[in-house]
This record gives C-alpha cells, sequence and structure tokens, in this order.
DNA sequence: TTATTCGAAATCGTATATTATCCCGAGGGG
DNA sequence: CCCCTCGGGATAATATACGATTTCGAATAA
C-alpha cells in the first residue's frame, strides 16, 4: 500500500489548479503570456506537466494557444462576453428551472439570506463583494438540477466570465438594486411552485436584463469622455 | 516565408484529430483502452504529443482518465445519455431560435432537401444514414446563429452523444417519421417568422420527444426478453 | 481449495536533451 | 530614407530516458 494515503496530485494537476487560480484571482490577466518555462520554474517541475495543464485550459476556453507562438489568458472582448452572458442566462435559466423542484427550504433560506446581504451592501457598494455574492445566490438555486451535465456547462461558463474583472457591476453599479429586485421575484416564483417554464424565463430575462445593461454602458462612456476631455 | 504552406500541423494536433476520428468512426468504441506508447507508434511519434491530445480530448468529456492506469474512451450510461440530451434540447432550442432569423431561402431550401431525403429512406430504414441526415438537418438550421460560443458548445454536445452508435433511432426507429414531421413543423415555424420562443419550444420539444421515445424503448426490452426467455 | 504475498510486465509520470520556429534588431542594398 | 535579408535569442515542439505505480499471475502457505 503506498503510504502515499496523503494526496500527490500530479504535478498536471497542480499546474493546472495553480493556473487557474493565478487565472481567476487575475494575477494573469487576459492577454498574459504563459511561459512554459517560467511557470515551471515557479512550480519547482518541468515543462511537461505546465504543458498538459494548458492544454486543457485551452480546451475550457480560458486559454488560447498558437503555433510555435504560445498560450495566453484569452482575450474576451466585448462581443465574445456578450456571447457567454446568453450562453449563460440560456443554461442558468435551465438549470435553476430543474432545480427548482428539489429546492429545499434551507436552500431558499439561504438564497434569502444572500440576497438580503446584498441589498444591505448596495450602499458602500463593492463590486467584487457584491458580485461574488451575485455569483452564490444563482448557485444556490441552481444547485439542485439532477443534470450534472448542465451544472458542469453553467460551471465552466461562469469561470468563462468570471476571470475578466468586467463583472458586470463593475460597469453598472446601478443595475445593482434591480437585479436584487429580480432576485426577490424569482425566489417568490420557486417558493410558490410555478412553472417549471416561468422560473425559466425569470432567470433568463434576469440575466439577458444586465447584459443589456452592460451594452448600453458601453455607449455611455464614450459621452463621459467628452465631457471630461 | 516558410515554404511549408502546405500544413505540417503539429503533431498534437494530428494526435488530437486522429483519435477523434477513431472515436467518432467507432473504431475506438466507449470503454476502449487508449495506450500512449501504442498510438505513439501507430502515429509514427512519441507520447508527448499524444498526452497533450488525450488531455484536450478528457477536457471535452470525450474520454476519462485514471491517474497512473491512462486514459479509456468515455463509457456514457444511459443516464448519461439523458444528461447531454436534455442539455442538446436546451442548446440547440436557443441556437435555433437565434438562427431564425438570419436564414436564407437556400438554407431552408437545403433543409426542406434534406428534410425529404430522410422522409424516402423511412423504408430501407438505415439508423445511420438517418442519424447523419438528421444532425445535418438541425445543424442547417441552427449555423446562421451569430453567438459563436452557442454554437461550440452545441458542437461540443453533438460529438459527446454521437461517439455512441447509440444514435436513439437504432434504438426506435418508430421515431423516426414522427422526427421528419416536427421537421416540418419546424421548417414552418422558422419559414413564417414565427417568434424567437416558439421556434425555440418546438426544437426542445423536439428533441425532448426523442429522448422519451429512447427512454421508454429501455423499459420494453425486459418485456421482449421474458418472452423470448 | 483459497487466500496471500511476491515479482515481473505493462504503462504512466516526469525530467532532460535536442531540434524547429518565431520574433526582432542590425546591417546592407536600392 | 526605406525595404530587404540575415543572424541571434527566446521559446515552443518533440524525442528520449528513466523512475514510479498499477496490474496480474504464479508460487506458497493456511
Amino acid at each position: 500500500m503506498p503510504l502515499t494515503a496523503n494526496a500527490a496530485p500530479s504535478k498536471a494537476q497542480r499546474a493546472y489548479d495553480w493556473i487557474k487560480a493565478q487565472i481567476m484571482s487575475q494575477a494573469f490577466s487576459p492577454g498574459y503570456r504563459l511561459v512554459l518555462a517560467s511557470i515551471a520554474e515557479t512550480l519547482g517541475m518541468s515543462v511537461v506537466p505546465v504543458r498538459e495543464a494548458i492544454r486543457r485550459l485551452e480546451a475550457e476556453g480560458l486559454v488560447t494557444f498558437e503555433r510555435n507562438v504560445g498560450a495566453r489568458v484569452s482575450m474576451v472582448d466585448g462581443e465574445q462576453y456578450s456571447y457567454s452572458m446568453e450562453v449563460l442566462a440560456v443554461l442558468e435559466g435551465a438549470a435553476t428551472a430543474l432545480s427548482a423542484a428539489h429546492i429545499t427550504a434551507e436552500d431558499l433560506a439561504h438564497a434569502r439570506e444572500l440576497n438580503a446581504s446584498m441589498e444591505a451592501s448596495l450602499k458602500n457598494f463593492d463590486p467584487q463583494t457584491f458580485t461574488e455574492t451575485n455569483h452564490e445566490f444563482h448557485r444556490v438555486l441552481a444547485c439542485r438540477c439532477p443534470n450534472e451535465r448542465l451544472n458542469d456547462l453553467v460551471t465552466v461558463e461562469w469561470e468563462r466570465l468570471n476571470h475578466l474583472r468586467t463583472s458586470t457591476f463593475s460597469f453598472v453599479p446601478e443595475r445593482a438594486r434591480a437585479s436584487v429586485n429580480e432576485h426577490h421575484q424569482i425566489l417568490h416564483l420557486i417558493e410558490t411552485h410555478a412553472p417549471a417554464d416561468a422560473v425559466e424565463r425569470a432567470v433568463r430575462q434576469h440575466r439577458a436584463a444586465t447584459l443589456r445593461s452592460y451594452l448600453s454602458s458601453r455607449e455611455e462612456p464614450d459621452e463621459a469622455q467628452r465631457h471630461t476631455a
């Protein structure tokens, strides 16, 4: 029996986890060049496991790869951001609808608590915290979805959006209040056992509204700059 | 300029393409053990590119990996098959709805032709061909969807289902006729510029119906065996 | 007979070494 | 002054080598 009952995750796995963490924490921001040798040295391993880790991240869409040039953290331009938001609207809507029937009273209480916390933080608004709590809120509502595959896809899409600090609420703080109110409505629908497609519509429109806020906010900066300029 | 205008796709890429092709063509069927060294030898390369290829396939869910043991083509049990079908219903519904507004007359004609071909092949029914044409039909309807990310996800999910020859029509040939009829309805909705959510509902229910046929067909074999036993 | 231990074969995991490719700057024509 | 060509440095791509782990069968003891 290998006494390594501890862990010994493979180096490839460690590399994967580490790089992903760096990306999520914005230590590696979009466009950052991932140099195999230097990452390998930092982690005290050879380049082989690092390459494998990067391949996996590539397949997940977190990094882009160019032959003979190397990998970099994916740039997600406004267009791709919109695409991912749209996809997330669809996936999360479906996942939440499927989850609704299995939501427990504790889940609802937890979600309510999270939403209350978001409501409370509307003054002293911190986009970072707000976004995280928002994520947690939706995760709680969707987590009872029995379709594991769907859950995975929701997670991947969240991560894809999250690695941009672009989290919409940084751009559109005004959207936060409306968001909290829509959360109330979604909770109400679930609590009253509304039809699944009503839940789905509500969640999808909730996210679609967030996307619209983001998109219209990309127009205004031009004007704002024109004022200050 | 490198006169290698030819191609020279990287070996890692070649390995990826080759393995994926083997899986899709059922040369490597679910559960097949992917041995690095033998694949490397077959392709005339070392194991390193093969490992990278497998890591990418792993991230896509086509193969599963176990530490110190190796990779094998993913087994997709009935449950996972259902999950993927459900996900595909959601994704394809959304993609087709978004695509509908941009569908050209040629696209419609092409789709109609494909459906006619499916209808014609109802006698001399060949599940394999029918499934392929069915795939092509839906691809044509969804391909104008401007959301690239959504298109990618639809493709991945299709591939995930496809590498099982389980293609539902092998189990439930009776479903084929109903399927063709539903295709007519979907075409009609798109042609008459029905609202996007009507198209989405139609496509989703179309696939959900296929899934139901599959699920109920998994009950009957027991009875059939009881008769013959 | 059955359970257990030992060991060899197969295969994976990782490091190191070698080759190929790209990027960029310096130097030579036009 | 600008364009082209030619190296050198950085880095990726691949090969080879070796150590580590699992697997499985055979030999042995209960």
